[in-house]
DNA sequence: CATGAATGAGGCTTCATTCAT
DNA sequence: GATGAATGAAGCCTCATTCAT
């Protein structure tokens, strides 16, 4: 599991032994939340895990709350980046739907935990989760709508499709990537691009 | 909120005060694990709801498990009937697809709490959660793969098609029902189905 | 097991119904005192093992701690009268002990679950359970007393004495008989007298 | 009553104040389950008595169950450490069960609520029990046996023998300190160790 | 007589958080 | 910075007992 980058809020003020510390936290959080989900988490957990006391979690975070909502906070960002990396340059807008899923499979494959966090977000604070999702459908819109206005789609409600797509993925992802434990097969990942593609054509 | 089917377990053997008593505790639980979700939910916050003392849910469940257990796959069970009522009888399969996107939107509509119910057991029991699914999509299975071979639709992994049709639906109706509170807009709705007729045809 | 006779306390003014009710329940009490003792057992386990309903039991008795002490008290009666009856008659003094200790094995294992109630009974209700060793000892009390005054044993403090045995037939049975789940063999039972005797004598 | 040597587990990686009050609660802890019994004794009572928060119990034991084990097999092992010690370097076997005696009696009248936590044990966890006397077996049958051996004593059975004379300990202890509050007097002690050392000379 | 429903007090345990060192 | 002790609220569950039928 790759480390996620450290938000940069108050971490410029932390001495380097303390930034190594928050590391660590975060870290061990990703991994319990991720296993345990929110609720069943504990500060222990996470603070054995660490390896450090329990109280050390509190010099670095306010709250359970609130390393949670970095996570979250995290994962959006870094998705959203991954994906527009993992698109940018690309010529047609199906190569780019196409580009997108791969590497959302991908992401979710090397976050695994990430990934059943955001879930777990909609139980702990419905604005998280809401704004993880509402920022993800706001790069799908300005694609679809341009690709729609431009001709190249056919115009439907770019906000519905979005989410469509993201329900697609999200289901994808969840039946192989997590309980199959390994990405789709070539067959199931082209059939539903192909799938896509024809729903979006004409 | 149309009150469930009362599972027929132990239910035959209880007086017909018991069955009112027990029929309001299930109400109950489906409210508050609905609303606090299975965590922050407790007896004492169901019972007070159900107007019944603490030990009174006892007598009924074995735990709290035990009736989230029951409200999952009691949920799970209704919707399947709804959803095949729904559809019965219509002579093309993207009129299925569409009468059941329909049902699917209302019956969410109808038992919201336990839409976020089964989104919940996820994280409670992962059993009970893929069991929901992995029956829902059965049931999708056989219908689009016999569409499929009927020349129908296009050849397609009929798994692969089944989660990303049953992720569209969970999506929209999470946009939606859940987060606007009300069914998504003629256009929307159209607009989905025109996704999906055209990405099923060919 | 064989049943024990039932207290003749508030018997009499029962229809035969309520008296047959009154054993099962009473039969079914020392079963699951002896199995789970005082505290773990409940009046739910009483009543389902006698087969009949839960506020079934109140109608026979006070509380649960009325059916222990009754259990009590109706053993150490009939073990009593067991003892007496084994030993009625007898010429000699040791014979009355060995044929005592001989009748004490193989009341306990008649009486196993009785046995350990009896123990219980220190930590329900200590009155109960000195009582019952008190008036076991008085027998011995007499009985030796008048051994040693007639010169058949040795002059010793009756009651010193008097604990001292039932103090070694109440190891000898916890040994042997619960623990093994089986009478001493013949080697065990006649050290133990021979051990006793040579004690006594002289 | 003196205090019991503290177990060595983690006791270790305790600091003086977490070592101070790990000590209070075992403190309390023997006290509160002498008095009232396993069953009746509640964590409350306990941290009550030991003047710290409910918490702070499961700071330093795992369950009521782990503190009432920790107890009897400390019990266990100071009593045979100091019966060794009042009999060690005795002359003859007969000068070790006299000796033996009266270093019983004085350690249960130092440890009342011990000697109750033991009996308590039976209903608790068995092997507890059984281990604690099993143990107390061992040493008594080693002594036995070898000063049978040596034709210091008649050849008996050396286990029935051992159990015996437990049986005859614990119940004249029960009867005198637990009781009455107080050592028997020197006529019952001198008579009971008459009557076993008749006993177990030819 | 007998039943099954209902009660509510109390028990064990967990855990986020605070505090003194 | 870091630690480990301490807290107390809250949760799930059990169970003796009462009550209405």
């Amino acid at each position: 599991m790759m480390p996620l980058p450290v938000a940069d809020s108050q971490t410029s003020t932390l001495t380097p032994r303390g930034q190594r510390t928050r590391g660590k936290l975060l870290d061990a959080a990703e991994r319990v939340f991720g296993e345990l989900g929110y609720e069943r988490a504990s500060i222990v957990e996470i603070t054995k895990t660490a390896g450090v006391a329990q109280g050390t979690f509190y010099v670095y975070f306010e709250s359970k709350h609130a390393v949670f909502a970095e996570l979250v906070d995290t994962l959006g960002r870094t998705l959203r980046q991954e994906l527009g990396r993992a698109v940018s340059g690309l010529p047609s807008r199906i190569e780019v739907e196409r580009a997108g899923f791969e590497a959302f499979l991908h992401f979710i494959e090397e976050h695994r935990h990430l990934y059943k966090i955001v879930r777990q977000a909609e139980f702990v604070d419905e604005t998280l989760y809401r704004r993880y999702y509402a920022r993800l459908a706001d790069g799908y819109v300005q694609g679809l709508q341009a690709a729609m206005d431009a001709g190249e789609f056919a115009k439907l409600d770019a906000e519905a499709i979005a989410y469509s797509l993201m329900g697609i993925f999200d289901f994808i992802g969840m039946r192989w990537v997590l309980w199959e434990g390994r990405l789709p097969s070539e067959q199931v990942r082209r059939d539903v691009i192909a799938f896509i593609s024809s729903g979006l054509l004409t």
